[in-house]
DNA sequence: TTAGGGTTAG
């Protein structure tokens, strides 16, 4: 900048301050580059009789840039009113302007305009427009735009197709997709990053299996999408052929790329891998020192996860509000009230980091979770903001634990009418009632889901073995080997019960929020999961299973067990956590 | 000058 003031000196004593060449190239760069100073270029640019439309549109650009969306817009207008004609450099920065200001009206002007002065044809500006009305949330606009262009390119069809996923209408995206003429790996990845986003795993997965037979390159943003799939299903054995994929194809292992391996990592089950990936970064960003943490947190080790705050602390590293949202959790998981209170106050005091709703909802699982439910109370009581469902969903969510009744039901019916279609929350207070054996009350919890159309969501587990994802439900019977599994399933409770193994039945008649009633305990879906992995896995290897809601009471005292009297480590991740059983015993410590 | 990514409690 420096340099440039010079060279502005220059040319004023060259008597060319007037000249829009020079002026023009001076203000482009103060208003445009990294280095540059936006004041100073609207200084110049005040300072100019009459600039042409390259200065007009640079000091837009620049406007935009800097975020001053209502300057792009003013400018725009002085524009017209000194008769400068507008050129097909005017309208993208100035139609994105619009968009991120949410200007609707001024949206449809500057459309207008577009039309007006004949850039119809014009791609940028055409692609531009629809990216506006997507903003916008009106996609038949968008659609409008599209369909009445003469020429589409790549950059259209991929931005209708974001749009659409964006607003939830993934079935729609995908139709676009199946007609897109010339995919490249931007527009693959659109489609794959809608599936991941949607939960849609499997569509995700299919999808990513054409995007290789037609063999184009797989970047490093696929990469990034496809880890998240894996993350998302517990696929360990395919998220571990894509960090394979990143290292030997030589994509560059920038620090979100990294952070989306560790969690992939983290979530999968495998801290180790993840906590090998972390030591070998050169330079560990926020994220990768917050993902490391949370997967701490997850697998129960909280001391763990106290360990690595202050590695960061002593490489003068400023820990952020996610870093605490996951210290808080790694407190909570492993029963460290003293220490959950202690980061709950030197957030605020030493990195002046006010706890915010996330924090709050930590503090009262941490707290409800170890029983101290008046003082769990006593928190949301005094919180500053008014709590959300989260946070009182972990008052309730404690109380179930220790079946103190009066409060929870008093949180359980206010948060139904405030979360009337979430069914969690009418199966948790209903587990309440059956818990205390008040039947009447399970029943018309029953009754008003029904009436609301609330449904259950179904239970089921998962394990992946040579990268192929078996999913299970309780009583399933569609796998293929589903005689063989029965048969096993039926051999494992055999034999842990002659080590001890008694049903828990007094679960069974409150199972509510168990996978079907119809179907008894003993085919919970992560047995079979668990049988299948026993038959399938050589003798001594770790059985990894997911599941889509919390491991019962039942399921867990069993997996103990299995552990024990198959010499076989046993990682379960569910809902909530990881569950690590291995020689009888629970890394959760039978805390969760 | 236009399209794509990560870490957040229950």
């Amino acid at each position: 900048m420096a340099e440039l003031k010079q060279f502005h000196s220059q040319i004023i004593r060259l008597g060319l301050s007037a000249d829009n060449d020079a002026m023009g190239r001076i203000i482009k760069f103060s208003a445009v580059s990294e280095s540059g100073e936006l004041n100073y270029a609207q200084k110049l640019f005040d300072g100019i009789p009459q600039p042409d439309s390259f200065i007009y549109n640079i000091v837009i650009r620049g406007y935009l840039q800097a975020q001053l969306t209502r300057n792009c817009i003013q400018l725009y207008s002085q524009m017209l009113q000194a008769s400068v004609t507008p050129n097909h450099f005017t309208f993208p920065p100035l139609v994105r302007a619009c968009s991120v200001h949410n200007a609707v009206e001024e949206g449809k002007q500057v459309h207008a305009h577009i039309l007006k002065f004949g850039f119809l044809e014009d791609g940028f500006s055409q692609n531009n427009l629809i990216h506006m009305y997507v903003n916008f949330h009106r996609l038949e606009e968008a659609r409008r735009v599209f369909d009445k262009m003469p020429r589409r390119d790549i950059v259209s069809w991929t931005t209708l197709i974001s749009g659409f996923s964006q607003l939830g209408f993934v079935d729609d995206a995908y139709k676009i997709f199946e007609l897109v003429p010339q995919r490249n790996s931007v527009c693959w990845n659109c489609m794959i990053a809608a599936y991941v986003k949607s939960n849609r795993f499997k569509e995700a997965f299919a999808l990513f299996e054409r995007m290789l037979a037609e063999k184009v390159e797989l970047d490093k943003l696929v990469a990034a999408s496809m880890l998240s799939a894996c993350t998302g299903f517990g696929a360990l054995e395919q998220g571990e052929w894509i960090h394979q994929y990143i290292k030997s194809h030589g994509i560059e292992l920038d620090p979100k790329l990294a952070t989306s391996i560790i969690d992939m990592y983290c979530k999968c089950g495998c801290l180790e891998k993840a906590s090998e990936v972390f030591n070998g970064l050169p330079h560990k960003a926020i994220s990768s020192w917050n993902s490391m943490i949370g997967g701490l947190a997850m697998h129960g080790k909280g001391n763990a996860a106290i360990e690595l705050l202050k590695d960061m602390e002593r490489k003068s590293l400023a820990p952020d509000n996610i870093t605490f949202v996951n210290v808080l959790s790694a407190c909570a998981h492993a029963g460290l009230v003293k220490e959950g209170h202690h980061y709950f106050h030197y957030m605020t005091k030493v990195y002046k980091l006010e706890p915010k709703m996330e924090h709050f909802g930590c503090m009262v699982d941490l707290l409800g979770r170890a029983g101290l439910l008046q003082e769990a109370r006593k928190l949301i009581d005094e919180m500053p903001i008014s709590p959300d469902a989260g946070v009182l969903g972990a008052l309730l969510g404690a109380c179930k634990i220790h079946g103190e009744i009066d409060l929870g039901e008093q949180i359980g019916k206010q948060l139904i009418e405030l979360e009337p279609h979430n069914s969690g929350r009418y199966v948790l207070l209903a587990n309440l009632y059956a818990n205390v054996g008040r039947w009447d009350d399970v029943a018309n919890i029953r009754k008003l889901m029904n009436d609301r159309g609330v449904k259950k969501v179904p239970g089921f587990s998962m394990i992946e073995l040579d990268g192929v994802v078996n999913e299970f439900i309780a009583g399933g019977r569609t796998h293929p080997h589903a005689n063989e599994i029965y048969a096993k399933l039926d051999e494992m409770l055999e034999s842990i019960r002659s080590a001890g193994y008694v049903p828990d039945t007094e679960e069974l008649l409150h199972d509510i929020d168990g996978e079907d009633k119809k179907n008894p305990l003993k085919y919970h879906s992560e047995k079979l999961a668990i049988a299948y992995g026993l038959l399938k896995t050589k003798p001594g290897a770790t059985i990894r299973i997911t599941k889509n809601l919390r491991v019962c009471k039942d399921c867990h005292h069993a997996s103990k067990l299995i552990s024990k009297i198959f010499y076989r480590e046993i990682v379960v991740r569910d809902r909530n956590r990881f569950h690590h059983f291995r020689n009888g015993e629970c890394s959760c410590n039978d805390y969760w």
